[in-house]
DNA sequence: ATAGAGATTGCCT
DNA sequence: GGCAATCTCTATA
C-alpha cells in the first residue's frame, strides 16, 4: 500500500510540451517508498529549444534518459554534492522534462528529517529541488526510473485540482533563458523556493520586466 | 590536459 | 550577504 492514496498519473500526462505539463503538477504528489510530497514548485525545460536546459548542447551521458519516452524521472548530479529530479516530458527524442523544485511533506516525515538533518523546520525539509530529493531518498539510482511502472519513485492525484492562478516567475539559478517566465508555483505555500525572487501571478502583473 | 561554470545548499561573517 | 563543497560537462590548448 502506498503511502498516500492516489492515482498513478498516466503516460500520456508526460507525453506533452513540458511547459503544458508543468503547471499542471502542482499539487500532484511525488512518492518514493513511505515517502510523500506534494509539488507546489515545478520549471519547464525545453531541450533544443532551451539555452538552459541540460540537453541543449545534445546527447551526453549525463541527459540520455531526458532524450528517451516520457514519464521517466531524470537525476542529475550537481556542484559536486546535490541530486535534482525531473520527469521526462513530450516524445522519445524530444529532450524536455519538468525540475520537481519544492513540495509540501505528506508522508514519512520520520524518515525525511534523519535524510535530512540540517532542516529545522518542516519547510526546510523540501523547499528546493536538492532538498526534495534528499528528504525523498531519490539520487542517481532512481535515475531514468519509469514513474509509470508499478515499483520505485511516481507521482500520484490525489484529487487535489491544480491552482487555477498559479505563481508564474522566471526559473531559478539560470543564466540563460531569464525571459522565459517558466516557473510556476503554489501561491503562498511557503515550502516554495526562492520567496525572494520576484515573482508575479499571470493576471496580477501582465508586463515583465518592468517592476521596480 | 587543464580550467571554469553550473537547474544548490548550508554555514560563515 | 559571501563563499566553500566537489562532480559533470564544455571550452580551449
Amino acid at each position: 500500500m502506498r503511502p498516500v492514496p492516489g492515482r498513478r498519473l498516466p503516460r500520456s500526462f508526460y507525453a506533452r510540451d513540458a511547459r503544458v505539463v508543468a503547471p499542471e503538477l502542482l499539487n500532484k504528489v511525488l512518492v518514493h517508498g513511505d515517502r510523500a510530497a506534494r509539488i507546489v514548485e515545478v520549471e519547464a525545460y525545453a531541450g533544443a529549444d532551451d539555452p538552459a536546459s541540460h540537453a541543449y548542447r545534445g546527447l551526453t551521458p549525463r541527459t540520455t534518459v531526458m532524450f528517451g519516452p516520457p514519464g521517466h524521472l531524470y537525476v542529475y548530479f550537481t556542484y559536486g554534492m546535490h541530486w535534482c529530479a525531473n520527469a521526462v516530458c513530450g516524445p522519445p527524442g524530444v529532450a524536455s522534462a519538468v525540475l520537481l523544485r519544492a513540495g509540501v511533506p505528506l508522508a514519512g516525515l520520520s524518515a525525511m528529517e534523519a535524510a535530512r538533518p540540517a532542516a529545522r523546520r518542516v519547510t526546510d525539509l523540501c523547499s528546493g529541488p536538492a532538498k526534495l530529493c534528499q528528504a525523498l531518498g531519490i539520487d542517481g539510482a532512481s535515475n531514468g526510473a519509469d514513474l509509470v511502472g508499478a515499483k520505485g519513485p511516481t507521482i500520484l492525484d490525489d484529487g487535489m485540482p491544480t491552482p487555477t492562478e498559479p505563481g508564474l516567475s522566471a526559473r531559478i539559478g539560470v543564466k540563460t533563458g531569464t525571459e522565459l517566465p517558466w516557473r510556476w508555483f503554489v501561491e503562498g505555500d511557503p515550502n516554495v523556493s526562492g520567496l525572494g525572487h520576484r515573482a508575479r501571478s499571470p493576471r496580477s502583473a501582465p508586463r515583465m520586466g518592468t517592476e521596480p
